[in-house]
DNA sequence: AGCTTTCTAGCACGATCGTTCGATTACCGA
DNA sequence: TCGGTAATCGAACGATCGTGCTAGAAAGCT
């Protein structure tokens, strides 16, 4: 990796980070610059437009949150308890500027069509078809009932994740979390087996890792 | 009412609308004042400055929201169909920018310090407990469990409608508003009053009748 | 009607926005 | 070590930002 390559990974960590305070048209390539000590010119040099830099910044939080997020829950056991790291990971995260601009850009976009709006829903797509995956995992895996529907389980666990942003980020409710990880668990025992020991359940073997939930996201570059 | 009074209030809808689209943030003086028909400075001279401007914004987005939203939901009875009634109004005016703004400057303004952000909290903290309020009235209602944490009620149904602005505006999901009517009688079940047997309940019906099986728990009006 | 208060337009200001360009420095394969 | 490519800088551009000031038009009151 090159020079050039090293100091752009900089800026745009940099840049996430103040993209999730003051969101994607927020970030100003004159503070970025003064932010990464350098001049606004040398900085604008690397990508050629400021769209182009918010798509960069926003393939770059998708990068981290995916490795921060979505990778360590591969490594857990199908089913119930790769969700489970998954929302932990999740929750964990919710410091990390990465996931916070996911959300941020989604509100600031939602309604302004162009480049950055495109590849933000592509992005949030493949995440909630992740999302869904894992769902039919558990269905599979026989942890859900097959009955359970992977978009509604899908939506439902997001909304449940913007809830806390929420209440945690806007609010400061010491108590999010707590709230959060109740309205998971009621989550899961709304799609879980009927009857069902579900410790059982959730000690199912260890399959290889890397199956087809999140292989969307993981495809390199 | 005077003059100065009424093109305030026609430049605070125009400024509602714009900013829940490109954020508070984003909100321009200018722009506005084209959208408006009037110069600048004429504009300016009814908001001593932007950061007061955007409090009436969000002053105003408000008393339009609790008009539209909530004040037909207290008409309703007590209770389950109160609750019924908000979220059917809730919903139905996500096409109605006042709501919106409020979840875009929520995200815009969680981590930015300021009168902006103080009274965007206080409006907030309105909001979430006036939902807990009427989960406490379900319960005293009778309908609800009197085992049920409001503030997690609260919670929930917030998070489950930004699900529902999440998949309904940034992805045009046409079956969000479908799942997010399933996700509210869910969380209606969850609360419900009696607890006995849920799973065999839960699968039994088919999902169509859950809609109905609230409802008759209670006589209209 | 006239008079006073209120509202609006025009102009200008310093600052900052995104962007361009040419010069200068740093890097790296030969 | 040298020469060429890549990275960075400084200065400047027109546009627009938020914000004052002042003069005049409109509205409201008696």
């Amino acid at each position: 990796m090159g020079k050039g390559e090293l100091t752009r990974q900089a800026i745009l960590d940099r840049a996430v980070q103040i993209a999730s305070r003051v969101g994607l048209g927020g970030l100003t390539i004159g503070s970025l610059a003064a932010e990464a000590g350098m001049s606004k010119s040398g900085l604008f040099a690397h990508f050629r437009s400021k769209e182009a830099l918010q798509i960069h910044v926003l393939d770059h939080a998708r990068e981290r949150f995916v490795e921060r997020v979505l990778r360590p829950a591969l490594a857990a056991p199908r089913g119930v308890p790769r969700l489970r790291k998954l929302f932990e990971c999740w929750v964990g995260s919710s410091g990390d500027a990465n996931g916070c601009l996911f959300v941020a850009a989604a509100v600031e976009f939602d309604d302004q069509e162009g480049p950055v709006h495109d590849r933000l829903v592509a992005h949030h797509r493949d995440w909630i078809e992740s999302l869904a995956q894992m769902c039919r995992t558990g269905i599979a895996e026989g942890h859900f009932r097959d009955d359970v529907d992977p978009e509604q389980f899908a939506q439902d666990f997001y909304g449940l994740m913007l809830g806390y942003y929420h209440f945690h980020r806007l609010l400061r409710d010491p108590q999010a979390r707590k709230r959060t990880e109740r309205a998971f668990e009621a989550l899961l025992d709304r799609a879980r087996v009927p009857h069902l020991d579900v410790s059982s359940a959730r000690c199912a073997q260890p399959r290889d890792s890397v199956t087809a939930s999140g292989a969307a996201l993981l495809k390199p570059q």
